[in-house]
Order: structure tokens, then C-alpha cells, then sequence
DNA sequence: CTGAAAGCGCTTACAG
DNA sequence: CTGAAAGCGCTTACAG
């Protein structure tokens, strides 16, 4: 049998309050007894049990992660800056995948319900009005990721899609791009969608280009519709173009590919940047020059102002993170 | 505040002993006081306290999956599966990063005793005699996944390494290669590394195909490692192969950028084969052929092993899943 | 078929 | 500085 306090009490001749207080820091015992009680926990290999200590206090330290799929490239960086966040605070992470259009959230809330979660995170997913009802019968501090609502005040960590995107559209301008195509993501996504498109279209105003809009292609972000979006564009608009801003690096790698089975270089034929600087943009043929999300420091922070939600019953303000620019070899200079 | 099973007992008149033998559908009830009872449940939207209940009967229905690293690309797909089965059981999983060479497992140790987790997945990394001591101290089931000990018998989930490394490297010459190098993973790993050099040697010998040995160069199965193997194969031996076999995905997607930056073309100069089929295979230039592992079968029967092993204390036998060969475009027939 | 009560391993006023 | 005891929300013999 595992010891329990209870043992460890017993063993140093002490009440097991006075362990309690000892594990827990609380004030109320001497040096001597501290000492004695120590001796024996190592004595014991003694560990709390955190699901008593969940019961008692009602807090078990464990926080909620829903996101529509594991599996896309960019949430394992902000997993481990989850993670690390999280660790050091002594908190759980419970992953939750509710699927593609949340089919699994409802069961799944129920299940935050029965595991007494303290709190959760909703990852890249626009938020509808039913999840959003859930939530709140969850009555826990939540907080959202690389994603917002305009409907609902939970707060945010993200970075500026708009500027983002008028950022990588500005550098594709600078490097002497006067005729750019772009692969937006849905265009009914009003969290990365046409925000992104927006940032294309104010860059080309405030740099005095003429924009054709028959050269925006829309995909929904993922690999195949990236290699669609490419496709139509060079049947379509084949040399009315010099480079394209692809709203998501896997769009980019789709357009890529789409490029080479099409026989067009990329720099040399046509420059393009991507938006994410996922691990993949390094590796791709060639390495894609990109617009950096710091999802490390995503993660990193959103558990830490949940934590502090949860902890002191305060609202926290959203924060925008920065952007980077990550230039490799997929943009040239033309002149 | 949120229902107890005291409120919806009070409220049904009857007692808690009663509620939670509906619950759990335990015999000792009419149908009657069943209907009662489901209807003053649904009415106060009670939810089991998940944690209470893990106190009374001590199961938590938590499973720990030790990983070294979150990010690593195969991971996403192998969780897939292990969510799916475990979801479905009720149990949740509980994610922990070990870091490079385990330098967390210890810490992570404790606090899965804290937290009483039923059972823990190993993942892909070789077990080092410290972490099976540490593991053994949880005294709960234990089963490994893409990684096997041949020192410490815990069942495990994963393919024949020889055997798929053989059918990589027979493809290769039954393609009409008869020059074949192979990027292999660390030479002292003797579950990924090792073996899989073993079949690349035994096809070589089953066809009669004389085998170079200064065509093997050792990386350490990342993208970087393959490049780099790439790059000193180009250097050395540059017209005495015609294709490759890398013994990861990440190793020959390194070797596919190695061969575009020594301005060789895929396949038509070269070919080469990968191992894993991770998400990536399928998005590079060209497409990836390469040896899969199923990795959503792998966790899905890893978990429902371990599940078993928890709740029926039986031991279960290791299962070898098969593994198979995708055909894309990185390797051409040569004659 | 049903209920009273002990117990799971902690925490936390309360009293001294 | 210390301990006895109630309580967190369940489950489970035991008795009827």
C-alpha cells in the first residue's frame, strides 16, 4: 500500500493537520517537527495524493486544451509553451481534440465537467454561439489562443493577423513585387480569414500599388487547398503575377508543390512567403521565407494568465504579441 | 454552487446510495425510482464528481504518456489514435514531455504519483535502466509504444524494424537499384538503429546485391542529421549509388534538400525511400516514397492494451503491427 | 429494492 | 506550536 498522511503522521508522532501544514507551507509548527516530519516523508518515498487534495480544496490543478485537431503543424509549439508554463505551476494539461466544426465539444465539456477542471483554453477554432454556451455553463476562467470573438469577451493571446499580413505583403513590395497574388484562408473566417486579406489590401494602398482582386485565391488554410489555390492561379493569371502571400505555411507548401509540378521555379520564376513559420517552412524545397508566430510564447503565456485567472478571480486583458519576419530563400528581389 | 449527489437524493427522496448505484448501474434499484432519479439529474444537470469518485474507488481512469518530446512529427497521429480508444473507455490522457534524454522523467515520476495515474505509455525512446527503476516504483501497468526493451519485459506495440527496413531496401532493387546507400539513425540506438541496418543488410544478401559499406552513414533520424549524411554521401560517393534508403522521413526529406542544393533531381538523377510516413511525406518536392508505420493503430492499441491491463490486472502479450509501403514519386525504375 | 454509515486521503476552521 | 474533528463528494459492504 501507498503510504498516506496518515502513515507519515503516525510515524512521526505528530497529527496529521500538522503534516498537512508542512506540505503546504502554512504557518504552525516548529523547526524541530518540520525537520522530524521531512525525515520520514523521504523515509516513506510518502507522495500527497492530489485527488484527496483536489477533493478538499476543490482545485485539482488541471487545465483544459480544446483544439479542433491535434495534428496541425503549429500546435506543438504551442503545446510545449503550454507545457512549460504549466509545469512549473504545478498545473495538469487535459487535451481535448472536439474535431472538426467541435463536433466533440459538447461530450467533452461534460467530461471537464465531471473531471473539475479549473479552467480552459480553446485553441484556433472560432468560437460559435453553442460552444460559447457551454463554456459558460462551465462557470471556470477561460481564455482563447491564436483565435478571438468579437461576440464574446473571453480574452486572447494572439498576434495582429492585419498587420501580420500587411507586414509579409510590405516585404514582398519592398523586394520590388508590384504584381502579388494571395492564397487567403476562408473567406468566412473573420479571425484569419479576411483580417489577413485586409493587411494584403492596405499594403498595396499605402505603397501606392494597384491591386488586382481577381488575384486573391481562397483555401482554407490546409495543403490541398494551397496546391488548388496555386493551380487556378497559374491556369488562370499565369504571368500576371511575380510573387504570392500565402496566408498559412502549409498553403505555402501546397503552392510550392503546385509550382513544381507546373515547372515554375520558385525564387527565380515566382517569389513566395508564407504566414506561421511552422517547422515545416525550414525544411521545404526551397526553405520558405515566412511571417513568424512566437506560438512558444503563445502557450507560454496563455496558461500563465489562466493560472493567474483561476488563482485570483481577475479578468485579464488580452495581449498581441509580435510578429517576425523569418527571410529564407523563397522571395527574391526583382528590379 | 454546483449539484451534489446529496441534492439530487434529497430532491428525489431517496438516498445517495441508491443515486450511485443507478450511476454506475449497479444492480439494487426499481425502474421506477430510476426514472425518478435520471429526471431530477437531467433537471439539475448533475455531473459526477470525477475526482470524489476517484477517491472512493481509487481509479482515476488516467493514463501518463511519456514522450521526449511533443513536437516530434510523428507523434500527432500515434495520439490520434490513443485519444480516440481512450476517449471512448473514459479515460484521459496526461501528456508528459521528458525532455532530451529524460532529464524531466524523474520529476515527471512524482508527480504522476501524486496524481495516481492508472497506467503510462512510453513512447518511442529507449528505456534507460534509471527510468525503468523510476517506473517501477509507480507499481501500475506500463506498456511501451515504437520502442521495445530487450533487458526490461514490458509488452509493446510497434513494427518489425528489420523486417520493414528489408521491404524498403528489396523495393529499391526490385526497382533495378543495385548501388544502395542508407542514412541510418544512431548506430549505439538498438531498437530504431541498429535493426533496421540489419535489414537493409539482409535484402542486399537475399538478392545476391553486393553490399558497400562505406554507402551507410549514421545520422540521428532528424532533418538536420539527413542533410548532413546527404551532403557527405554527394561529396564522397557521389556516381557510386544511384538510390537511398533513410531510415526516417525527416532524414530523407534533409537528403532531398541536400540532393536540390548539389543541383541532383529527385528521382530522375537519384531516388530515395523514407521510413515513417509522416504527415510531411506527402508534402515534399518530389512526394515521399516511403515504408509507413501505422501510427493511429499504434496508439489506439497501445491504450486499449494498457486499459485492459488496468482493469483486469492481466498481463498482455507484445503485438507486431505490419507495416507498408507508399509509393510516390522519389523513386524511378532504373535499367 | 433501499438506506445508514464508514471510508477514500486530504484540508481547515476551531480550540487549546 | 499542536491536535481532534468535520467536511470535500463519492462508493460500498452491511443490514433490512
Amino acid at each position: 500500500m501507498k503510504p498516506t498522511i496518515k502513515d507519515v503522521a503516525k510515524k512521526a508522532n505528530v497529527s496529521v493537520a500538522t503534516v498537512s501544514r508542512i506540505l503546504n507551507n502554512l504557518p504552525g509548527y516548529s523547526e524541530t517537527t518540520k525537520i522530524k516530519v521531512d525525515k520520514i516523508i523521504k523515509e516513506l518515498d510518502y507522495h500527497p495524493n492530489s485527488i484527496a487534495r483536489g477533493l478538499a480544496n476543490k482545485n485539482i490543478k488541471t487545465i483544459a486544451i480544446l483544439l479542433p485537431e491535434v495534428s496541425t503543424t503549429f500546435f506543438s509549439e504551442i503545446y510545449k509553451g503550454m507545457e512549460k508554463m504549466a509545469y512549473t505551476q504545478g498545473y495538469s494539461l487535459l487535451i481535448c481534440s472536439t474535431g472538426i466544426n467541435g463536433i466533440k465539444t459538447e461530450e467533452y465539456i461534460s467530461i471537464l465537467k465531471q473531471r473539475q477542471i479549473d479552467g480552459v483554453i480553446i485553441t484556433s477554432s472560432p468560437i460559435t454561439e453553442k460552444d460559447y454556451n457551454s463554456i459558460k455553463t462551465l462557470d471556470i476562467p477561460c481564455i482563447l489562443i491564436a483565435t478571438m470573438s468579437y461576440k464574446y469577451q473571453f480574452p486572447y493571446v494572439k498576434i495582429n493577423d492585419t498587420h501580420a499580413a500587411y507586414a509579409a505583403t510590405e516585404y514582398l513590395i519592398k523586394k520590388g513585387h508590384k504584381k502579388i497574388a494571395m492564397i487567403s484562408g476562408n473567406k468566412d473566417d473573420f479571425i484569419s480569414g479576411t483580417t489577413r486579406v485586409l493587411g494584403f489590401k492596405r499594403a498595396h494602398i499605402d505603397y501606392n500599388i494597384k491591386l488586382d482582386e481577381s488575384l486573391i485565391e481562397y483555401g482554407d488554410f490546409s495543403f490541398d487547398s494551397g496546391i488548388l489555390a496555386m493551380d487556378n492561379l497559374l491556369m488562370t493569371k499565369k504571368n500576371e503575377f511575380t510573387a504570392v502571400f500565402a496566408a498559412s505555411d502549409d498553403m505555402a507548401i501546397g503552392a510550392l508543390n503546385s509550382a513544381y509540378n507546373n515547372n515554375i521555379k520558385i525564387p527565380t520564376d515566382l517569389s513566395i512567403i508564407g504566414y506561421d513559420n511552422t517547422q515545416l517552412a525550414k525544411m521545404s524545397i526551397p526553405p520558405l521565407t515566412t511571417i513568424a508566430q512566437p506560438f512558444f510564447e503563445m502557450g507560454y503565456k496563455s496558461v500563465e494568465k489562466l493560472i493567474n485567472m483561476i488563482e485570483s478571480k481577475v479578468v485579464e486583458e488580452s495581449i498581441i504579441l509580435p510578429h517576425s519576419i523569418i527571410k529564407r530563400n523563397s522571395v527574391r528581389n526583382i528590379t
